[in-house]
DNA sequence: TGTACATCAGTGAACGCGCGTTCACTGATGTAC
DNA sequence: TGTACATCAGTGAACGCGCGTTCACTGATGTAC
């Protein structure tokens, strides 16, 4: 069957937030490629016709989602504010709780050194493009350094989410939210 | 063959140690049993005298993991001082740089959620055991909160880690251990 | 003390299965005349 | 405008491979007599 002109594109775009979803429930080496066509509605087959292989997924879905994330950022207030419903909003128990509707990074973090250079690569970029998002909203005069700090308060967010979600006692993962919650925000205020 | 008394527990030890080192290297699935049993001198047939399943191996080998971690800590000297040496040597260049002889959280946290209650369950004990080993140096009056300020200050030192490692220009993942490293050092004389 | 046997940790080939990947094919739509 | 053909996104069966797991077997050592 031939379909309408940008169909490929639509159907691209489908099967990256599938796997998208896929990935982050059950990890990258947990999620094959038919699984991610069948949630997207498609057979095996058709994968190719999009990505050259698995890892050129991988890297394509990396990039999307932190894509994604950042568009998320980006939408909230202006400055410190827009940092503060962010963090808020990342260690909430509802984003404990839906990790395959997530963060790409506490999801997946570390598996991506174990990845192919150019999935390191799409990852590295992406997540410095974050980094710098809210760099710029951190300090707009010193950006390596804001950077860097931007970059420890991530890191911050996401191992707290992930050990929250490692934890089996809820009320202890609750506390561990509030308190890495007040911990984030102790850091924007506190940066010296 | 038949072997001395305590032979099949040292084989045991064995297995263990180079399935924590594949598992830290390769990731849960990616550590295939075949290529453990490889490493540890053996073959395939034998592991099944050891462990019932794979899954019995991950929550054997993810205990052991944090008790040899703990042990190390417990090494370190009393009081804060320990605290902050544990601190800096995680934090470091040659922990970022050595996966597979490093923290098992660091390597592997993300993964435990996806596994079986069992498994869960071993990690989460091994690790609020090495949680209240840190609380009881921060404060040994409020058991309570120290635990959770001892588990905000982990999540910090795994994710500040798991991201050096994620990170592809070398400066700036050395830049942000010594932030992350100075950050978590913070936390700890500023708990309130 | 010497011999026969039981034990059992470890061997290694084989099992079914799902993985990533390939490929001959289908058939609805766009294009040419 | 109507018909014939080319295009190409998607189908679905099949490929080799490595996975976790099973099992009949081996053979050095401990035990019994």
């Amino acid at each position: 069957m031939r379909y309408s002109k940008d169909q490929k594109q639509t159907t691209r775009q489908r099967i990256l937030e599938a796997a998208g979803r896929r990935l982050k429930q059950d990890g990258i080496d947990g999620a094959g490629v038919a699984s991610v066509m069948s949630d997207a509605g498609l057979t095996n087959g058709a994968f190719y016709g999009h990505f050259t292989s698995k890892e050129d997924l991988v890297a394509n879905v990396l990039a999307d989602q932190l894509r994604a994330q950042r568009r998320g950022f980006e939408s909230q207030p202006a400055g410190r504010a827009g940092i503060e419903a962010f963090i808020r909003s990342y260690l909430s128990p509802q984003h404990r709780d839906q990790s395959a509707d997530g963060c790409p990074s506490a999801a997946l973090l570390d598996e991506i050194p174990r990845r192919s250079p150019a999935t390191r690569q799409a990852f590295a970029d992406e997540l410095l493009a974050t980094a710098d998002d809210i760099a710029a909203r951190l300090d707009p005069t010193d950006a390596n350094a804001a950077r860097t700090d931007a970059l420890t308060i991530l890191g911050h967010m996401i191992g707290t989410l992930q050990l929250a979600r490692a934890l089996t006692d809820p009320d202890l993962s609750d506390q561990l939210l509030t308190r890495g919650a007040a911990t984030a925000l102790k850091l924007l205020d506190n940066r010296t």
